[in-house]
RNA sequence: GCCACGGUAGCUCAGCCGGUAGAGCGCGUGCUUGGUAAGCACGAGGUCGCGGGUUCAAAUCCCGCCCGUGGCUCCA
């Protein structure tokens, strides 16, 4: 709704000729002095909810002028996006009416030709335009979501389900951690998120301001941290048997089959304008996918099914102030795999190995299983029918699970898992997740051939076996921090590390030589680099100790003569004692890449000369 | 969306009872060539978020706006 709000000393006018869509109206016209005349244009989709925003603002501006009288006056001319007529009529009489109690309204007719004289008062507030926006629009998932109705449980190691308050929870505190953030949803921090300082710091990543909030950019560092995670989730999942695809980020917004599973996913979209059609961007990978399957000829041979896509991006237009740091995104990636399964047995299969695949893939990146808690999400149908298998769950890593149980299905899933990261402030957020989808197959027409020549509707899982990769990288970043706060150095993985080695000649005189074993190393796929800046030697080992290198080695006389190498192990080490060690470039060479084996190697994203790279803030 | 706080040099921030714009770090130049967590000196660098107001005078006070961060909410 727009409005053009006019204090003036009289508004006068004269209805002059019908159009089609005129309100009857019997007289000639009016004139109201001392009035605040709301020119008003009723757009597409401006609700009841509109109107008594619209109502308060009106009243709020005639209250600031000492207006006591109001014209509410059709004005099609404000707005290029109008409802239809009948609508319009509608939402201008119950605008009149709101405004009714507090002040002497008058209303113009709507759908005839008018012509008005009007005498504006001229003082600063005499002109005033104002547009009302509806709520956006709001999924009937995330209205459901309201309704939901939880009960909470532990999983005990020995298959027992507690209810949450007569659990003990001595000797699991990182769980009541999270249970507690489940369950209050409340949290009262007034810090910032130590990875937000680090990812700076560090420059991996940043916020970009001239974007919008939740979409990041990542320095050379942190692209080359997010390309090995991506290229490591990737292949996990493609090793487990996946299909990899690619699928268009953007899809109909009216599409019938999209439209409907929209209203089951208790999301946000972004909605981009196209010529004809709106279009929303994705939010996972499930779109493109789905479509492709429910295309395709598929038969009982060829279950189970896996396909999988990294997703980047994929978008979800959160609320502005959950967006923070790389924890929660408006633009992530994920890797997203979705499994056609023949039956429930075949999908309780399925999902007991993905299970272990993803903890599986969070060990590998470096997240242990102390490093989060896992969560079981469960209608109370399918638990009271498959007790046994969800039990079972609790033998992987034998240690208690939060169990969150519903009377009815609210969402498409019947049972999920999460493993959730406990972070530095006690917030939990959601790596791996795996769902057993049994909606989905049927709205996207998905089938498949069965032995006997049937067509059979197959369950779905949803798989994101390391969870969104930027959040692995914020899990990675609390983590190190964690450590830090118990005296530990914080690092990264190795394998992660963007510099694996540096090398500090200890003067110019010993530039060369380095050269030499950075060469040496590079060519054996080793990250290395060379402190070649003019600084003092301490500088430079501070330096590199703030950067978190793994190995830092130096070089002189010494070292030159008697054809070794000294190098400090940051594992190794504590802020009091650092740990130094004698030994070869063949050595080190092998150590590291004993420590990144089975993980993907890409090379030095920063010239290997410390005085050629730019700082980036 | 709500609440709080903030926006001054590349970064972190000081200045804010109005009176010529500051520090540290970083950057550049020179000295220095070092043995394991900050060498020394000099120099460059600013539309004090934007618009209005008050005033002889505004980074500073007032109003409006924009942007950001944190919290709430939410978190599939």
């Amino acid at each position: 709704m727009k409005l053009l709000l006019i204090h003036a000393d009289f508004m006068e006018y004269r209805v002059e000729k019908k159009t089609k869509v005129a309100e009857p109206f019997e007289s000639e016209g009016g004139r109201v002095d001392d009035v605040l005349v709301a020119f008003t244009a009723v757009e597409k989709g401006d609700s009841e909810a509109v109107v008594e925003k619209a109502a308060e603002e009106i009243t709020e501006v005639a209250k600031k002028v000492g207006a006591e009288k109001i014209l509410v006056y059709p004005y099609a001319h404000l707005s290029s996006n109008l409802s239809d007529p009948e609508t319009a009529v509608r939402m201008l009489k119950l605008l009149a009416d709101n405004l009714s109690n507090s002040f002497e309204v008058h209303r113009a007719p709507f759908g005839w030709y008018k012509s008005f004289t009007i005498s504006c008062k001229g003082h600063p507030l005499s002109e005033l335009s104002r547009e009302i926006k509806g709520e956006e629009e709001v999924t009937q998932a995330l209205k459901d979501e309201e309704e939901v109705v939880s009960y909470w449980y532990i999983l005990t190691p020995e298959k027992e389900l507690v209810e949450v308050s007569k659990f003990s929870f001595e000797g699991y505190e990182n769980l009541k951690k999270f249970v507690n953030y489940e369950m209050a949803k409340k949290r009262a921090v007034d810090r910032i998120p130590p990875h937000v300082e680090l990812m700076q710091r560090l420059q991996i990543a940043d916020y970009e301001e001239a974007s919008d909030s939740g979409h990041m950019r990542y320095y050379p560092k942190g692209r080359l941290i997010k390309s090995l995670l991506e290229t490591f989730v990737t292949e996990k999942c493609v090793e487990y048997g996946a299909m990899e695809v690619e699928t268009p980020l953007m899809y109909d917004r009216n599409h019938p089959t999209l439209r409907k599973y929209l209203e089951r996913f208790p999301a946000r979209q972004y909605i981009i304008k196209g010529d004809k059609r709106d279009f929303f961007l994705r939010f996972a990978a499930c779109f493109g996918q789905f479509l492709m399957k429910s295309d395709a000829v598929i038969t009982y041979r060829n279950l189970p099914l896996k396909m999988y896509e990294l997703t980047r991006y994929s978008f979800r237009k959160e609320q502005r102030g959950e967006v923070v740091g790389l924890r929660r995104l408006r633009a992530f990636t994920m890797p997203d795999m979705h499994t056609l399964a023949k039956d429930m047995d075949q999908a309780k299969r399925e999902f007991f190995d993905q299970y272990r695949l993803s903890v599986e893939v969070l060990k590998e990146i470096g997240l242990e299983p102390e490093d989060y808690e896992v969560a079981i999400r469960v209608t109370k149908d399918f638990y009271n029918e498959n007790k046994e298998f969800v039990h079972s769950l609790v033998d992987v890593l034998k240690k208690p699970i939060l169990v969150e149980m519903w009377d009815r299905r609210f969402f498409y899933f019947v049972l999920k898992f999460e493993f959730n990261f406990v972070d530095a402030l006690d917030k939990a957020s959601a790596l791996s997740t795996v769902q057993i989808d049994v909606e989905n197959a049927e709205r996207y027409d998905i089938s498949y051939v069965d032995e006997d020549g049937s067509r059979k509707r197959p369950y779905i899982l949803h798989c994101s076996a390391s969870g969104a990769i930027e959040r692995c990288m914020y899990a990675l970043l609390e983590k190190a921090h964690m450590d830090a706060e118990k005296g530990k150095l914080p690092m990264l993985p190795v394998w992660l590390s963007p510099t694996q080695v540096r090398i500090i000649p200890i003067s110019r005189a010993f530039l060369d030589a380095a050269l030499e074993v950075a060469e040496k190393l590079r060519k054996a796929r080793v990250r290395v680099d060379v402190d070649d800046r003019d600084e003092t030697l301490g500088k430079k080992i501070r330096d590199a100790a703030r950067e978190w290198v793994p190995y830092i080695v130096v070089l002189g006389e010494e070292e030159v003569k008697g054809g070794f190498m000294t190098v400090t192990v940051r594992a190794e080490s504590t802020l009091e004692q650092q740990k130094r060690v004698r030994t070869t470039a063949e050595e080190l060479i092998s150590r590291i890449s004993e420590e990144c084996r089975g993980k993907p190697y890409k090379p030095l994203p920063l010239p290997m000369l410390l005085s050629e790279r730019p700082s980036f803030r």
